[in-house]
DNA sequence: CGCATTCTAGTTACCGGTAACGTATACGGG
DNA sequence: CCCGTATACGTTACCGGTAACTAGAATGCG
């Protein structure tokens, strides 16, 4: 006796051939009334839905995309997860993603272009039809693997002199250099910049500074550039660090929002006031810097917009298009406020 | 003249028959080669490994997944990507399944169960091999649809009354209302809380919060249940209204950590000083909850070990094993400060 | 009204792997 | 020495779709 088809099925998932014998078409009319609606007949569109709706279909990309040579997943590479700073490039990449039906592979290189190329080395075994990186440093490998396969790619988080594709970010070196030049304007004489180890933005963001200082005949000296530990830790560092060291600095400039947040609280402890004792920046605009007291000075960066501008070149290239400005300054704006 | 078949590809990607060809076996022995290095001879597993170095290839796992009926993806739905909460989730999650070859898919589903309904659907058509759902409410389509694939599913950021499988999580209820007895015990008399509106969490920390007072025989009414908006603007909300409402609460319990901070901040402003004007306690302990002035005493709940330990029960169950403990609960713990 | 063109749906082959089974060789024990 | 069992690799069929091509029907146009 035979065996329905169906109840030969280990995994309940029903497949296009099913779909398609209920509704009494091909294959071919399945795959196409779910993909591209205009090329067939409205009456037999609807038979294909009805049974799409009553097997339970779910189509198969994994399917789709090894058939077409296509992919609806892009690949992210954050250098952190826990950093709350890239959760808004991320909710601007799904943002535009999401109604368009890509989805989005997430990992995580800490800064380590070792570790970059291994997850990227995977994201393409998995086949993605593109790729964003927050990081502008590569092996030798990791730029062979992405010339030879072609996906598109944006890098961001800096602009780099040689990008491999597409490039969606701020500079962080004009950033910094902006800051600091505003800080000077200001009547600040003497500042330090505080900021993390091993972090190439972190290096733009201290030759910016020290760009700024050296042209408009500030004083300088290597010592004012203080690196830090990451967190709330690594503010408090730099203030200690200024009151031991450089008693007679009055600004400093925190190359990250948590650490300018950690030397207020610092100054609050010793008793410094903001700004009069020591004035503070920060280069991210949170929402905590408005609320401060004093209230934070400091860059806004175009989060949001990197990811959904990276998205958007991303989804157009994927989709064939050529893109007529594939490298994006997007800018950033100084948030003058109370704290310097 | 016949062109070479390297030649032909549009595509740069090398595949696995030409592996084959170039170290003389067969594909089956490349495929074991790469997944079951111990049933292939030495001499032949190094051939093999040449020959995908020489040629540069990537395993397709695409056609892997696809081939195998199973998948190396999980999908994490999560209701916010920007809130730094879940960061240390997502964190627990990708360190547990990078070393172990998974991928994690992301998706965003504010809270709303019909839009999680759509994100899983998208999901099942990438055969995502499992799910972990930062959210304890779904709609019967999407019971039905996890049913009918039957893929192992990890509920999270509650302790639901029925799971659809495996959950690990600490319980809001329960958090909720040891935090709000720890406060009676301090000696608090006119505690009140506040909490997002819409948010199924929310709800359940409200009630354990009710539930406490009402046992301890502490006065409570429903306007002491604070719905404010989210972000430090919320704090300060919660606050004005206790100025403006309730002038003789002595302790307010806010059930996340922004509005805690946005409370702090609200204090600060009015001169109210904490905690003898006003006690405040929060709901999730950040790097920020040790460093303000005073130190803020809140709950600190096992974000990072709820996401590890999902991603260990999903990687366990998709290898095929059974797991003893299906439902974990998490617990948390009371960190007291110098707020409350 | 006849023929070229467009539309619609079907057929065939293939995307790039793996499962399941088959076969030859090596090995071990009675 | 023979046979049962591993071991190591190859063969065949299939995973679930889509591209490219084909054929028949409908439509447009002079």
């Amino acid at each position: 006796m035979p065996v329905r088809q169906s109840a030969k099925r280990k995994n309940g998932a029903a497949r296009m051939r099913e779909v398609a014998e209920l509704a009494g078409v091909s294959r071919m009319t399945v795959s196409r009334a779910l993909n591209e609606p205009g090329k067939v007949k409205e009456e037999l569109r609807q038979r294909v839905l009805e049974a799409v709706r009553e097997l339970g279909y779910v189509h198969n990309h994994l399917a789709r995309n090894l058939s077409s040579q296509r992919s609806n997943v892009v690949g992210l590479v954050l250098p952190s997860l826990e950093n709350s700073i890239f959760a808004q490039t991320v909710k601007g990449i799904s943002d535009h993603f999401r109604p368009r039906g890509f989805q989005l592979m997430l990992a995580e290189a800490a800064d380590d272009p070792e570790d970059e190329e291994r997850v990227i080395s995977a994201f393409l075994a998995q086949r993605v039809g593109g790729l964003i990186l927050h990081s502008t440093r590569h092996t030798p490998a990791t730029l062979r693997m992405l010339k030879s396969t072609g996906i598109p790619v944006v890098e961001t988080g800096d602009l780099p002199d040689n990008p491999i594709d597409m490039v969606a970010s701020y500079s962080n070196y004009e950033a910094a250099k902006a800051m600091t030049q505003h800080l000077v304007r200001l009547g600040y004489r003497s500042i330090a910049l505080a900021s993390l180890a091993n972090n190439p933005r972190a290096r733009e963001r201290q030759k910016g500074f020290a760009d700024a200082l050296a042209e408009l005949g500030a004083p300088f000296s290597s010592e004012r550039l203080i690196e830090v530990s990451r967190g709330i830790g690594g503010g408090a560092e730099a203030v200690s660090y200024l009151a031991q060291r450089l008693p007679d600095t009055d600004a400093l400039f925190c190359a990250g929002d948590v650490l300018a947040i950690g030397a207020l609280l610092e100054c609050n402890r010793r008793n410094w006031s903001v700004p009069k004792r020591l004035a503070i920046a920060s280069f991210d605009d949170v929402e905590i810097m408005r609320y401060v007291a004093p209230a934070m000075t400091c860059l806004k960066l175009p989060r949001y917009d990197i990811g959904r501008r990276s998205a958007e070149m991303l989804t157009a290239r994927m989709q064939g298009a050529e893109i007529a400005v594939k490298h994006l300054n997007l800018g950033f704006e100084i948030m003058q406020r109370a704290s310097a």
